[in-house]
DNA sequence: GTCTATAGCCAGATAGAC
DNA sequence: GTCTATCTGGCTATAGAC
């Protein structure tokens, strides 16, 4: 994609550099290189670094918020629910690895970016969810859990492997090749683990 | 700490601005207003802003490896070591709120970083505690697990929440206080949701 | 729309007086 | 050891030709 279009290129390209090294640490020139165009040709389409930065970031939120939203608002089954949104996040995030990061670093840097992109993206769906799993346990269909905490623990366990890749890959003594695998697996085990937890037996 | 002595006082001034800002976005002259000094002082001790950053850096896995190597290290029962782990580094975290993802952050802007300062603090002592882990589960003492993944778990339930605020904050909807108050109770929490998972029934 | 040239600013680093 | 003053380079942004 992206081949004729300079105003799309720019953007690639701004995707790229950003969520690698950042706000502060990306430079204007570097994303002209990548995007094989002028440097004076971001202004001309962007006006400004913040500017780019900001549709950047906007992109980095689109990819990422439907597939939350789609675990707390879908209407099925609440294991379904855990099993479909670990595997298909941890599918999603594979595909863009560097975004989680890049949104988390951005968010810390300035954590006002939410008002605006964010937030009204879920409104109160997550108290309808918050319901839910409160009668299930007062169900006796699972182990008594605070959802707020079940449902940290699901992403957690979905998105922090990517996150904090190197440690954990240094920690754990894996090569690329064997990290990419333990990834894969996770798209499964984290449903596993998190069920066995929380169901009655 | 540190009311008298300059090097300190710089030293501090620095943990404050770099693991805030990270090092593309920390200033030197903020960190000298911070330290009360003045901006020269930060070149006569430390040469270099890089060579400044190291030395913060280096402080803030000193500050987060020892109780990492507990968990892998320390011989007592599994659960007890699970136990101990969640509750102590959650513990120490909230004491240092800045510094896993500042750790994160500045690994994954340069993942080399890690051979010099991280990896060498592990050696192979993972490989103990993967043995124990497999050994429990031959004996049928824990459910089927790979070790990687249950260190995984206890890690991102344990870090993920601290690094993630900003988020998580926004999609559970609370307040300052009321995300205070789930990262106290997690101190306990994590180690339940993972032991219910693993142990038997 | 695309280029070159350059303005203007700001940050890290150093020289040198005290 | 601590200060002031300044150099130097790099970066965002714009002016202006084509």
């Amino acid at each position: 994609m992206s081949d004729n279009n300079t105003e799309e290129k720019i953007l690639d390209a701004a995707i790229n550099v950003f969520q690698s090294k950042g706000m502060d640490g990306a430079r204007m020139q570097e994303i002209a290189d990548k995007a094989k165009i002028n440097k004076s040709m971001l202004h001309y389409y962007y006006r400004s670094k913040q500017k780019l930065f900001e549709a950047v970031f906007k992109t980095a939120i689109s990819i990422m918020a439907p597939k939350l939203r789609e675990i707390i608002e879908k209407d099925e089954p609440l294991f379904d629910k855990i099993r479909n949104f670990t595997n298909g996040y941890i599918s999603l995030i594979s595909k863009h690895a560097y975004i989680p990061t890049f949104i988390i670093q951005e968010l810390n840097r300035n954590p006002e970016i939410l008002q605006d992109t964010f937030i009204k993206e879920f409104g109160n769906s997550f108290s309808t969810m918050k319901t839910t799993i409160n009668e299930m346990v007062e169900n006796g269909e699972i182990t008594p859990i605070k959802p707020e905490h079940l449902i940290i623990n699901v992403i957690a366990m979905s998105i922090f492997p990517f996150v904090a890749k190197p440690i954990l890959k240094s920690v754990l003594q894996k090569d690329e090749k064997e990290y990419k695998l333990l990834l894969e697996e996770r798209k499964t085990h984290v449903a596993d683990f998190i069920i066995n937890s929380i169901r009655l037996k």
